[in-house]
DNA sequence: ATCGATATTTTTGTATACAAATCTGGAATG
DNA sequence: CATTCCAGATTTGTATACAAAAATATCGAT
């Protein structure tokens, strides 16, 4: 682990300042100098501004009324919200796939994907973590860019960067969480029923399905925050969420 | 005008870059030197480079395989699918709205709007277009806020920003336009028939409904572009569309 | 003349200095 | 004792200097 990976100062700024606020390093409301940001990052305050602007951007941080800038105050609405957007935006981007149809070369690259999560949930006594999350993901990417429209194929990316609405958010730590086994399995049946829908053209019904299919999220959301707290250690971002 | 509206040089590099980009000041594949912009618009590169990156998130900037920055290659479909991407979040906030109600001080605002917009467009011979550009944008607005979501409310407007998909993009010169006359009337017809199924909490209606009011900005894209060209003069954006 | 290697110039990324705005604490005043 | 106002200290916004990287030009060899 001695590497440097050699990024710019300005991505290490976004990169791990984002970490600290998803950890709770903050105290809400608290103001977050710039100078002393820059210090504890260890860069300057140019690429920092860039960091802060971008997070800005997604919804990390706040600008506050008096000036500077605070870690926003996130609900748990706005998590569901976000979820639910995440939804709408694959599922937008799934109907346009149906509706403008996609060729026999990406029908076999979704078969592959498909193929291969299969592989991973069903094949032994239990699902395998650790090959499922690259693939889900690989599978979720692969939404996006049938879509055939680089504006939403950009929208979705972006939705995945809000907090805690990545397809990946729940997933984190959850080799540890056995009641989610059943869950991934429904997620892949979905996954295939999705595709199915694409190839087919059936637009409204790949639409459905895959909004649908984001709320197993919020299924997640709501069973680690109502049946296992404990949990939330593991979701990045879930800890700074307001007592509501 | 010799009154300096005293904004910051960040906010006058956003919108004086904007407007350029935009007027198609810049040759496609154009290489924008920082230095040679920042001589341009009489600001240092500090500030500039914020401008860059916000017009790189709004999508008018592209970065170039090399490095540098140019003019974004935007696509006639790129503004059908900026169109359709506006309608689906502005449906997903009418339907949010519907299905979590909304308060009677709210229903009786609309009202307002909605009937300050039937004055401007119903009273007289023809529609008064000064009256409606900023009634029409305030009901657009109206819409995202009572979706009782931040994150909603955050993402229509940011929307809005995406080359050509204003709701009111179509709207600026067309006091020359004696065709779109009924276009308006339908529109408002429209907003009159979406602001009734939110209130009867008819969320699907509602969202679709909508949605299909935004493609009434595709309609007038394909005015403009098949039958009278000349006019596209009047849309900010549209003289940089690649011929496709 | 063409290609490739090297030198020169340009361009970008980062740090830092400075100025303008804002905040904070406390003294003076009612 | 509360309030207003001011001076000092932070803090942010902007300009600029410098270094690293990239692009371009130059020149020589084939």
């Amino acid at each position: 682990m001695a590497v440097k990976p050699r990024r710019s100062q300005y991505e290490k700024g976004i990169s791990e300042l984002r970490s600290m606020i998803l950890n709770g390093d903050f105290a809400p409301q608290e103001r977050l100098s710039e100078t002393m940001l820059a210090e504890l990052l260890e860069i300057s305050r140019t690429p920092l501004r860039q960091a802060i602007d971008r997070l800005l951007e997604e919804g990390l941080l706040e600008r506050r009324p008096s000036g500077g800038t605070m870690v926003a105050r996130i609900t748990m609405q706005d998590i569901v919200d976000a979820i639910e957007l995440r939804g709408v935006l694959e599922g937008t981007a799934a109907r346009f796939a149906a509706e403008r149809g996609i060729s026999t070369a990406k029908i076999a690259e979704g078969n592959e994907i498909l193929g291969e999560l299969d592989e991973a949930v069903f094949s032994g006594s239990s699902p395998d973590f650790s090959r499922y999350v690259p693939l889900n993901l690989d599978f979720h990417i692969f939404l996006s860019k049938i879509s055939g429209s680089s504006i939403m194929e950009r929208e979705v990316d972006r939705a995945y960067r809000l907090p805690v609405a990545s397809p990946i958010a729940f997933l984190g730590g959850q080799e540890l969480i056995p009641d989610f086994q059943a869950s991934l399995r429904r997620a892949q049946r979905q996954h295939r029923a999705i595709f199915d829908a694409i190839v087919l053209r059936e637009g409204t019904r790949a639409q459905a399905l895959t909004i649908e299919h984001a709320r197993l999220a919020r299924e997640n959301l709501e069973y680690i925050t109502k049946e296992n707290p404990k949990l939330a250690e593991h979701v990045p971002g879930l800890a700074l969420i307001e007592a509501a």
